[in-house]
DNA sequence: GGAAGGCATTGACATTCATCGATGCGTGCC
DNA sequence: GGCACGCATCGATGAATGTCAATGCCTTCC
């Protein structure tokens, strides 16, 4: 199984073991690095951004002009986010609505906490 | 909240905004990404929980073996850590010491935080 | 000074990635 | 049914990335 597959099944941002874990397998390495795959591009970045600065839900058409991409550009790189378990999809009739995933974030920030992790 | 835009000549992992500051500007975006995209390699994030576990400097010679990687590619891997600023360096002799920047950890970790950026 | 050894840099190569235009798929409306 | 529209997927392309062998630099030791 390669390490996009598992990104797939899994959703990366659900399971990250902490930096400082001992004795992290391979498969935890890739796993982790997977969800910092997803946030290391500006652009997606900025749709962090945006979305966290929303109070809800965000429309495709809404963000599309804000980052100045092209449309398939924008799907391209929410998908990733999504895909990393970082973003929520929601259909409304046409409209796909993307929102934050605040727990998943919050699992992130245990992350890089170092003391901790030593209980 | 004045986050700065702190330019890329600087360590990013020194002044990477929250990912939920209002009006984060591109320069802001593609700074943080610097740093996610340096923990954006299997490889990479087992490099820094080698480092995290152990109680100080490790050398060169000490982490190759344990990555199963050639010299060349761990000293590529280091010194990507090293210029975001998540590692330090430190020569001795002929070795060189790597270790764990733990206040750039602390700070990722902010980089979170969702609900106290608002104050 | 010369030899040895640890680490960084270079060159080359295969892979992955970001981007866009074109196209396909669903939904809602007439 | 048929059209319009929003979004996802596909195909192509240029750029960036990870990897290693070869090489260079620097420190230490003889």
């Amino acid at each position: 199984m390669t390490v996009k597959e598992l990104a797939l099944t899994q959703r990366p941002a659900e399971c990250c073991a902490p930096l400082v874990a001992a004795g992290m397998s391979g498969e935890d390495a890739a796993t982790t690095a997977e969800v910092f795959k997803a946030l290391a591009d500006p652009n997606r970045i900025r749709i962090v951004n945006l979305l966290a600065n929303a109070g809800g839900p965000v429309c495709v058409c809404d963000l599309t002009p804000q980052l100045g991409l092209s449309q398939p550009t924008v799907s391209f790189h929410l998908k990733k986010l999504a895909t990393a378990g970082l973003l929520r999809r929601e259909q409304r009739g046409v409209w796909a609505y993307y929102s934050i995933d605040r727990s998943a974030l919050d699992r992130l920030a245990t992350v890089f906490r170092l003391e901790e992790v030593r209980a």
